[in-house]
DNA sequence: CCTATATCAGGTAAACTGAGATGA
DNA sequence: CTCATCTCAGTTAACCTGATATAG
């Protein structure tokens, strides 16, 4: 009789099993899942500036500058000093960039489609619902 | 009217803070999350070669030798070989191994309860159903 | 003076590919 | 001969800490 795995131990199977298909399907764009996801938050947002990147992906400043400035080298996004605050970079999409991004969210619709496909309209809302609550949790209890 | 957030986000975002908590916990006993992940199955398991393992991890063998490597040289895994096959190497816990072991387990257990807390108990029992569908699925339609 | 932002330098763990040796 | 296993060597993306310069 084995012990029921952990919680955290599914968890990390179905993440681990995501970044594995992101990364497969990202490769034909050249991007990784989390150079893919940087892009999607800057979109969501628009413009904002690399240290609120870095603290809203919890990595340190240094390693969102590097992945920035990685990204602006080939293009795909643009800094421009902040007329409020020149010590301040702005980070935006560049034209090459939103069109790449959404070449890759097409894909990616196409994959979360499926690999939520054996879950019915039910199971999908409540397995949203369910993350929600965790996600609110750890907001309240600890974003840092 | 933002767009609802991809599930995939979602997901990350959960999976995502579970690592961090992780890997703050562990770093009183020197281990990595992946580290503590390799041990975790090897004790599952009791004893199986390193090729295995890193099937079982979804990482190449030179990657899963390397991971071993270290925690062998730390005194915490053991190799020997295999009487059945001279050419592979069984992998276990040492007497050292298991009892850092044991401590992690402690301490991750008590990081979960706290992780899950906002959740009663027919959600946490729900949110544990789903995953084991999307993990059936994944096992099913691409192990590899 | 202090804080936030950006950046330079250097380091690590965890992944990869490629190329080999060897036992079943 | 072939296949799986292990290993050596070299590379990468994504993280880290520490030290600096500067704008507000």
């Amino acid at each position: 009789m084995a012990r029921a795995p952990r919680s955290f131990y599914l968890l990390n199977q179905v993440s681990s099993a995501v970044r594995l298909r992101l990364e497969r399907s990202l490769r034909e764009f050249e991007l990784t899942a989390t150079q893919y996801t940087v892009m999607s938050r800057v979109k969501g947002r628009e413009v904002l500036s690399s240290a609120r990147l870095a603290r809203a992906h919890h990595v340190s400043p240094q390693t969102m500058n590097e992945l920035i400035a990685n990204l602006v080298a080939r293009g795909l996004l643009q800094r421009k000093e902040d007329p409020d605050n020149r010590r301040v970079l702005l980070v935006s999409l560049t034209d090459k960039g939103r069109e790449l991004l959404e070449g890759c969210d097409r894909k990616v619709d196409v994959l979360e489609t499926e690999f939520f496909s054996s879950f019915n309209t039910a199971d999908h809302g409540m397995f949203r619902k369910l993350l929600e609550i965790l996600i609110d949790d750890i907001k309240r209890s600890g974003p840092d």
